[in-house]
DNA sequence: CTCTGTCAAGAGCAGTGCTCTCGATATGCG
DNA sequence: CGCATATCGAGAGCACTGCTCTTGACAGAG
């Protein structure tokens, strides 16, 4: 009972700060967030300890909402339409990070200085990229897959290492492609919403989709 | 002469700057660097009005010093080996990211919440992606780039736009893939230097020389 | 009914960007 | 050379920040 009270507040505390960040970017105002939920300052350290862990708690959260957007958007596609789930995911990476864009610069942008996230943020980070794993674990199990035989060692074991955690079965070369083509994916995305390619691209989503599907048939995805 | 003081003293300003970006990160504090300086913090307003310009000029100088970076490598290189010159500004890219982390999260990191880049930034943020244009015009000089007739009319066009600006006379086809990987560049090097490669990749280099050498063939490059 | 634990409020500390005024000092002009 | 002017650093001060500590009110448990 009192503990369903001190979770609706903790609540109210996100959401509110939420706005803030939407608003006013990552520097986020504890007394702001106090003054806006009609409460003095110190009240808030009733719920966090300290600013970093509202930080952190908002990062958790960002990273679960990316994750439940990539997972549910991937599973409305058909199963069996690989290049399709593989798209599915990049729409909802890059459509959640332009409705969530303060979120989005929260995980994928520069560190705040002096602080680390928590070993905690890993499993939600890893949702997302999880997702694309099993596309990759599919499209292995079929054997649309190609290698590639000329990885030099030291490569070679650490897309071992990767592969492991997300597609163990996927041929080492894809895993490569695979790596390269999320790497792409989220660099696009930070470049369009960090204004990089402000006069180059003026209307990036069509580039995007493109680019993105060039992807899917590098990895080595069927065409549908 | 009463200039070259002061100009002597805007140097010495950016250079505690920079020291004090390296320790602390983005949140530059004005009066940390005039403590540093040996001076009040409202001497500091003489030089610079206000900590956004302080910040505008090191935005600028990094811009520049990336560039030269990328300009020196790529100018070292066989004028004849095109993929040889690309992987000269990849590693340049990468190397002077990881030398001055926090001037790379200044220029390619989430932007500063309120804080609008001046237009004058534009050409220094140029010089980079120029030598790349340089590269790709010249491989199209060679006849060695294909095209991709499979272009939909809206990123033709914006393919077009972006290429206009850097190798006119490549093929779109090539311009698109080159972008893709100019993103893909800066994708790896944000992930590494923003700690998104941790709990995946270990030793990150190997693996980065060979996407880039991929992506070199990619485009279209010849393998030498 | 008392005791205990939780809560918000308020004061206060050290730090921030920034503005303003006030002397000191050097520069350029007559 | 002498003076007016422009430039400079120092200092005080304002409004703000994260954070700590103490104080007093209140609800639930025994």
């Amino acid at each position: 009972m009192r503990a369903r009270l001190r979770a609706e507040m903790t609540d109210e505390i996100k959401v509110i700060a939420r706005r803030h960040l939407a608003t006013d970017g990552a520097n986020l105002s504890l007394r702001a967030v106090a003054r806006d939920l009609g409460v003095v300052s110190s009240a808030i350290y009733r719920y966090f300890p300290s600013r970093d862990d509202l930080l952190t708690a908002l990062i958790l959260d960002a990273y679960n909402a990316l994750g439940g957007s990539v997972e549910a958007a991937e599973g409305a596609v058909d199963r069996a339409d690989l290049t399709g789930r593989f798209l599915a995911i990049c729409h909802a990476v890059r459509d959640w990070a332009l409705a969530n864009p303060h979120e989005y610069a929260l995980i994928y942008g520069s560190p705040v200085p002096g602080y680390a996230a928590p070993s905690d943020t890993v499993p939600a980070a890893t949702r997302a990229v999880t997702v694309l794993g099993a596309v990759l674990e599919d499209a292995a199990r079929v054997g649309v897959l190609h290698d590639d035989e000329r990885l030099p060692a030291d490569v070679a074991a650490e897309l071992a290492r990767v592969g492991a955690g997300v597609a163990p079965n996927a041929p080492l070369g894809a895993v490569g492609r695979a790596l390269g083509s999320w790497v792409q994916l989220f660099g696009f995305v930070s470049f369009e919403l960090f204004g990089q390619l402000n006069n180059a691209v003026d209307v990036p989503g069509p580039v995007f989709d493109h680019q993105m599907r060039a992807q899917a048939a590098y990895i080595g995805l069927p065409t549908p």
